[in-house]
DNA sequence: CCCATCGATAACCCGATGATTATGAACGCG
DNA sequence: CGCGTTCATAATCATCGGGTTATCGATGGG
């Protein structure tokens, strides 16, 4: 695609991360096992397959995108891995909405707090 | 998958629109369409295959996507078709954020005020 | 030490999707 | 009417991505 379309406002790596981010998002295994630690906090892969519904490598893989995306994070115990949540995650998603839904609606404004991140 | 892992908590088709609202903003051209009818305002499909940087049946294509996902709207005038941004459209995906990342930390509790979509 | 468990990787299948070119349908204008 | 413009659709191709099974390395327990 055309580079010069989005550089006037989403500068440099901003869009790139954006990218990982709504793929990352846009499966909805990925989001359930998003939810679920969410809810449930640190979960080891065996855990998370046993209610994802898919095989292991399947959660393996998921996983692995979510973190490439900065969504998880990953923590080694033994021969045991704990995956968690990673809050700051979703930020450069926020902004996105922040910027275009505060050009939509005005009802986003208090997101822009989010410049900290 | 496993529908019942996401029941808890996304009810119904609402997890469905999210779906279809992640996936329409996982790409990078159809974003940056989206962008620009946020900034410019309604636009006829020429005038945005002008800027896209893609053939126009693609830029045909990426507008029924975000049209099905709710995202645009279409209207007709003679042989031009104008697409605008659709306002309600993030809604679903903003009431994700608010859901997910309230529970994650407590910066976004601001959202939960879009409740009245 | 052996074996079971855990998780990541590989090989593979197949449907979805981004992109192209070619075509067709509807409309405006001279 | 006839022609160019605008947009959508069809046919096609290549790649991506989700899913599986099989396998392998690492680790802990009996």
């Amino acid at each position: 695609m055309n580079a010069s379309m989005t550089d006037h406002i989403l500068k440099g790596d901003r869009s790139a991360s954006c990218d990982e981010l709504f793929k990352a998002l846009s499966d909805g295994t990925r989001r359930a096992l998003l939810e679920y630690l969410v809810r449930e906090g640190e979960q080891s892969v065996h855990a998370l397959t046993a209610i994802s519904g898919v095989s292991q490598p399947m959660v393996s893989r998921h996983l692995g995108k979510l973190k490439r995306a900065s969504l998880v994070t990953a923590r080694r115990a033994g021969r045991e891995t704990y995956y968690s949540a990673r809050a700051k995650g979703l930020a450069p998603v926020v902004q996105w909405m922040a910027v275009y839904g505060a050009l939509w609606s005005q009802r986003f404004t208090a997101l822009e707090e989010l410049d900290a991140y």
